[in-house]
RNA sequence: UGGGAAUUAGCUUAGUGGUAGAGCGCCUGGCUGUUAACCAGGAGGUCCUCGGUUCGAGCCCGAGAUUCCCAGCCA
């Protein structure tokens, strides 16, 4: 007989009355003495499990559906039917039950039904997804990406695979993860007494790469609208609830477009995704709002329907020092914003995402578009109440003399680049885009606290146990 | 990487230098179309590790490990 998924069963079909099959696990059992046992059975399609009665006239009764404990996987055969009780629609009342694994010892299963910290559930990575919350987030970050790649490919976006692997180290994006063959306990050196990279596996140094953006700017210079989603790597040691050493990211770039044409696309995107979430996983939304964030979904729903704040660099500075608020790091024009001076932006002052835009050049990277006034760049952040920055863009300096210009100012070496700078020597056109954190996205999306709780097995310093 | 806090039963935790406590979970029994079920009973402890002070250390001191929070770096 054919399985139904229970999100399939929950929606309507099969239709009450007929037969059906489901396969998945015990989330609790309750026995009514009267000859009845309740079994909720979940299989991660939707949040709510759907309930299963067991009458006790069924075959081994006594000797294993007496004995189902949390996480104990069956697969199940019934009547659906509507619910006599209340707390469900329907249910399911079995006609055969099949244990398919058990839990080896209840007492010491990881995941008993019952509330658990979240810093217990990160050292049970390879457990957690079994529960409620974190199996909401899977299905939250699911429909995220989906999302994302949906508006792209609606909008003739061209998704572009960029390499993981990179000789660049000059990207300016912290400190990268070494890749290497060499034998660490044997190292080639030169002449000189420094290891000989000549001899690794690409023939020169290589790292994990700290961003696709370098390599996704080529393909927008042909391709007009792109954008690359993947895994990014940093080897900084950090340790915030909004880091991680291997996280992935939505980096789309657009060719004919300025500064402004890439604050539209953020805001825009961010807003598709929002309301794909709230269309599509409304059950898990509710359950971020109920149990882990009240405004979980009021926050997006005043966020699709109002327009992003988009403020001048120059314009938050001014605000900041006339606000009368005692910041630990002082505020003056030049500065690279603190936590503490974007989180005021965004949760006190404007009460919602912000687009600030045009920072000082010298804060900011090569690549970056140099404005008229000689102080500043093409570039926005997109803050976020609560998060901090979760969009980072900026116009690319389509200029090759004004590139070169940059680079020597800052030191940034060229033999890794030539590639780079041949992409303004050949038909060059202004163009530009923006890194999403799509792990601070579902942060944000969810309400979830801490982003080691978004991603399934998180890797921050020290920790790489799953 | 800096500053702070934490580590006691499967989990969450209380604990005042002198016999190790609770809630939940688990097991057993009772009760009930139950749904955070309820009632009664039971089992369950390397008090993070090493060293020190003390007649005596879960508690005081030192070192280490790990985790969390804040900050920095950023997405």
């Amino acid at each position: 007989m054919q399985v139904s998924s229970i999100s399939s069963i929950l929606k309507g079909t099969p239709e009450s009355g007929q037969k059906v099959r489901v396969q998945g696990w015990i989330r609790t059992r309750r026995d009514s003495k009267a000859g009845l046992s309740f079994l909720a059975v979940h299989d991660g399609s939707c949040f709510d499990p759907i309930q299963v009665v067991v009458e006790s006239s069924i075959e081994h009764y006594e000797s294993q559906v007496l004995k189902l404990t949390t996480g104990c996987s069956v697969d199940i055969e019934g009547e659906l039917k509507p619910s006599e009780g209340k707390g469900q629609s329907v249910e399911i009342l079995a006609s055969r039950l099949e244990v398919v694994g058990w839990v080896d010892d209840p007492e010491t299963y990881p995941m008993s039904p019952k509330r658990h910290t979240f810093e217990y559930l990160r050292e049970h990575a390879h457990l957690r997804p079994r529960t409620n919350v974190s199996g909401a987030v899977a299905r939250v970050r699911n429909c995220l990406a989906h999302a994302i790649h949906r508006f792209f490919y609606e909008r003739e976006f061209l998704y572009v695979h960029t390499p993981l692997i990179t000789a660049s180290d000059c990207e300016g994006a912290g400190e990268l993860f070494r890749v290497s063959t060499l034998d660490m306990q044997n190292l080639p050196r030169n002449d000189k007494g420094a290891v000989d990279y000549s001899k690794d596996f690409f023939g020169e140094e290589t790292f994990l790469t700290v961003s696709g953006q370098l390599n996704v700017e080529s393909y927008c210079q042909s391709m007009s609208r792109v954008y690359t989603f993947g895994p990014t790597f940093r080897a900084e040691n950090s340790n915030t609830s909004r880091h991680l050493a291997e996280f992935w990211m939505v980096e789309p770039e657009i060719a004919f477009a300025d500064l402004s044409d890439c604050a539209d696309l953020a805001e825009e995107m961010l807003k598709y995704v929002f309301k794909a979430v709230l269309e599509e996983r409304a059950d898990d939304m509710a359950f971020f709002a109920q149990r882990v964030d009240k405004e979980a979904i009021s926050r997006l729903e005043s966020i699709i329907n109002a327009s992003f704040v988009r403020v001048d660099y120059t314009d938050a500075i001014r605000i900041l020092e006339e606000c009368g608020e005692k910041f630990e790091f002082p505020v003056s024009w030049g500065i690279d914003m603190a936590s503490e001076h974007e989180r005021y932006l965004a949760e006190k002052h404007f009460k919602k995402p912000v687009i600030v835009m045009n920072y000082p050049k010298d804060i900011k990277a090569f690549y970056m578009r140099q404005n008229d006034d000689g102080k500043t760049v093409a570039a926005m952040d997109i803050l976020a109440p609560g998060i901090g920055e979760i969009v980072g863009g900026s116009q690319r300096e389509e200029r090759l003399d004004r590139l070169d210009q940059r680079m020597d100012e800052m030191d940034i070496p060229k033999e890794h680049l030539d590639w780079y700078r041949d992409l303004r020597r050949y038909g060059t056109v202004p163009h530009g885009g923006f890194g999403l954190g799509f792990d601070r996205l579902v942060t944000y999306v969810t309400g979830m606290a801490n982003i080691r709780d978004v991603i399934p097995f998180p890797r921050t310093p020290k920790n790489v146990a799953f």
